[in-house]
Order: structure tokens, then sequence, then C-alpha cells
DNA sequence: GACAACGGTTGCCGTGGTCAACGTTCGCGG
DNA sequence: CCGCGAACGTTGACCACGGCAACCGTTGTC
């Protein structure tokens, strides 16, 4: 076995047990978002999809396609829908006719808030930590991500 | 609006935060968990299915859709497909003969130790944070989580 | 013994994942 | 200026999975 440094052995195990920790807090949290989705019937894709989209600033589908980690073909797909639907809009890239850039809809606006704010409420196990820790927590979570 | 008190409102704040952050996390991490399932040639699905199956003590196919969040005939294709490649088997209810039980067979075990520790390994951005600071993190996590 | 309830399977349908192939557009080098 | 490769989006095919409804065999209850 290779040699470590006892700090760097430690490193590693905490942050993975950490790790896995979280992916069991999100799982736990999956049939929630479910609810989520048939809420407002969106699908998981169309749902992800109009939470990322920027109402500020229209993005190109390759960005979309990027930002879901899938297909671009897939993209297509799911644009589709919320196209029909009236949350989105296809329109011509400006500089490069090959791009589409991706408008959301007024109507598309105010389905996005209503998602962002159900999907941001805290779920019960972090509810349990009292104020300071969930500060902690916070703080930890955006030093890591870089905020 | 309705009267709240200021550690109240702190409280959703910062949690709320946190598992903003949380969720940016996992969807950063989405392209490596697919990475992993399309290394060992398994879909999502039949992924967090071997995972969640237990080689010391056989569960029935209910527990499974409770666990995974979905239907129970949802359930039968995955199995089916997992069963197909000789990694679980169904065996009939000791009790009930109504229920089925899932056997991880030897390959399947062997195949789910391999994916326990790829999917174990910390994200990059948790590996930022300083041994101490990982610490707090995992513990703050056990007892959000009651471990 | 009739009957509701439960576990699992099957069928159908919609979504979304990959891949290959195609049309349009862009940028670059000859 | 022309040609060629690369990029963006779309389409088609195929499979994995999500829900729902209907069904069968079994179980527990009245």
């Amino acid at each position: 076995m290779v040699p470590m440094s006892v700090t760097a052995t430690q490193r590693r195990t905490a942050a993975s047990e950490a790790w896995v920790l979280i992916a069991e807090l999100v799982a736990s949290q999956r049939s929630r978002t479910m609810c989520v989705c048939s809420e407002f019937d969106l699908a998981p894709g169309q749902l992800h999809a109009l939470k990322w989209l920027d109402p500020e600033s229209p993005k190109p589908m390759r960005d979309l396609a990027t930002a879901l980690a899938c297909d671009n073909s897939n993209v297509t797909g799911i644009i589709d829908r919320l196209e029909d639907r009236g949350l989105v809009q296809r329109r011509p890239g400006a500089h490069d006719r090959r791009v589409k850039m991706l408008v959301v809809t007024p109507k598309g606006q105010a389905l996005r808030h209503e998602i962002k704010a159900r999907m941001e409420e805290a779920p019960e196990p972090l509810l349990r930590l009292d104020a300071e820790e969930q500060r902690v927590l916070r703080d930890l979570l955006r030093k890591a991500l870089d905020r």
C-alpha cells in the first residue's frame, strides 16, 4: 500500500463520509421533488431546464445541454414540450445563425418563480439543526463551492 | 404579512440556502454519476437498485419500490434486467407466497462493492475544505440525519 | 366461504437517455 | 474565393423508466 500522511487520509475519509450523507439526504427527498413535478404538471427534465434558464439573459441550447450533462438531441425534445406550453421560446441567434437562443416567456417566468420557491424549501432533516448549526453548514458549503 | 420571530426567519433562511447549495453540488456531479453508470454498463435505475439491495438480508420488491419512490411495476423491469445479468435473484417469500425476496448473487455483490467504492469518492468541491472543516460538515450532516 | 387488501406482473403511453445521420452555418487555410 | 472541417440543432431509431389501469394469486378478516 502506498504510504499516505495522516492528514491526507483523514481529509479523504471525512469528505467522503459527508458526501455519502449528502447523497442520502438528496435521495430521501426524491419523492418530494417528484411531488413538485406533478404539482406543476412538468416532467423532471422540463422542470430542471426551466429552473436553469435565465429570464434575464437568453442562453443557447448548447449551454443547456452542457448544464444538464446530456446530449444535444435530448434538449430538442425538452424544449419542444416547454415551447408547446408557451413557457419558452426559440429565437434565432443574433451573431451566429446556427444557434437558437432560449427566451423564457412571462408565463414561463411566473411558473419558474413558483418552482424555485417550492424547491428551495429546506428539507426536514436540515430544519432539525439549530440556527447556528445551519449557518455553519451553509458557510461550509459556500466555501466548498467557492461562493 | 404574518409576524415571525427573528430566529424562526433566520432558521428557515440559512437551512434553505444550505439546501440550495447542496442541490447545486449534487447537480454538478451528475455527469460523474453517469460516468459510473456507463463504466459498469448499468442504467441509473439498475445502479440505484443494486446499491440499495442488501447482500446480507434479502428484501422484498415492495421495499425496493418504496426506497426508490416509484411504482411497483417499475421495479419489475429493473429487476428483470439485473436478473438477466445474473446480478440478483428472485426467491419466493418464506412466510408469504405473494412476496418475492431479492437476493444479490456473488457476482452482484462484487459489482455492488465496486460501485459503492466509486460513488463514495468525495467530489472535488468538498476536498477543497481542510480536514477540520470536513469533519464539521460531516458531523452536522450526521446530526441532521440522526446518525 | 365471501371479500377486501396486498404483492407482483403485464400492457400502454409519455419522457428522456444514447447514438448515427443529416442540413445549415461558420471559420479557416489554400 | 472556394472548399473543407467543425459546430449547432434536428430527426430517427432504440432502450430504460416514470405513471396508471387491469389482472392473478395469496392473505387476513369478518
